[in-house]
DNA sequence: CGCAGGCCCTGGTAGC
DNA sequence: TGCTACCAGGGCCTGC
């Protein structure tokens, strides 16, 4: 599932093949992918023809690519790819969206089995989209304030995991990476938030920011063909996931096995030993 | 206002 | 074999 290291892998692809290139075309073959675009699918190629794409961004699991004082803002979803290729190639399935290009080479397709990603148009957004203005900096920006975000934790009434994918208190880690972070720190996933101690909190922003930055190295977390780089090949960082999708497995630390809750409609994979479960936990 | 839970969506798979 | 139920989960929205 995309997430911090996905988008970013993406980001940085499409900065290498889109950026600079001009908009000839849009199509939205999709309108669920253009559902956060109130003027509608129509509208959203209208304003995107003949725009030069700038130096493309990201902000958590937001992409966003400038277009002058204006942005594209791509949303990846669960199951959201930006692949760039031969414009003659043959529709695959679930493409949500095509951009040709001025220079006539290599267009981009928005593909979307699940449909839970977007895409929209942000007025001035070039440097920083309104929309996002409620995401928070992600811990591998500088904004990205330590202190603040050991002091709103230390305000929040909720469990440590529920806050890591807040994105309002902090972005770009979902619940692969999640899990990854807390095994790593020897944190619960049901650690009250206002418990933490500021050693565990310091603790666990190294390992969430050692876990994005390795993930980002191996290309992201590919799973199946759900997540791909903007060349259509996988990441590798599955091999390196310590708990995610193990359950059953020993831990990679002490071999006691891999154990699955069920929370927030979701998994959460710890080990028993090494993430001893609080007497008085939250979630 | 803070927090928790529902909903959106599709394809693969487990189970009967 | 063919059906149903369930699972993956990010972010917006609603309601308590």
């Amino acid at each position: 599932m995309p997430e911090l290291p996905e988008v970013e892998t993406v980001r940085d692809g499409l900065q290498r093949h889109v950026s600079g290139r001009t908009i000839a075309d849009v199509q939205v073959l999709h309108p669920r992918a253009a559902r956060r675009h109130l003027a509608g699918p129509d509208d959203l190629a209208a304003v995107l023809r003949g725009s030069t794409v700038g130096v493309v961004r990201r902000r958590g699991k937001y992409l966003w690519l400038p277009v002058g004082h204006d942005a594209l803002i791509a949303h990846l979803g669960m199951s959201g790819q930006l692949v760039v290729g031969d414009p003659g190639r043959p529709l695959a399935p679930h493409v949500r969206a095509t951009f040709a290009f001025t220079d006539g080479g290599p267009d981009l397709r928005f593909v979307d089995q699940r449909t839970f990603g977007h895409l929209t148009f942000a007025p001035g957004g070039a440097v920083l989209p309104p929309a996002l203005a409620h995401i928070a900096p992600d811990p591998l920006e500088d904004a990205f304030d330590d202190e603040r975000f050991a002091a709103r934790l230390r305000l929040r009434k909720t469990g440590i995991k529920r806050a890591l994918l807040d994105q309002s208190l902090i972005s770009g880690v979902g619940n692969i990476y999640a899990d990854e972070a807390l095994w790593r720190a020897r944190l619960h996933w049901a650690r009250a938030t206002d418990g933490l101690r500021r050693p565990d909190v310091t603790r666990l922003l190294a390992e969430v920011r050692a876990v994005l930055a390795a993930a980002i190295a191996a290309g992201g977390t590919s799973f199946d063909s759900l997540y791909v780089q903007v060349n259509g090949q996988s990441g590798y960082f599955d091999r390196s996931l310590a708990v995610y999708g193990r359950e059953g497995e020993p831990c990679p630390r002490c071999g006691t096995p891999v154990r699955r809750d069920k929370f927030m409609n979701r998994s959460s994979f710890s080990c028993p030993r090494c993430q001893l479960r609080p007497r008085r936990g939250r979630w």
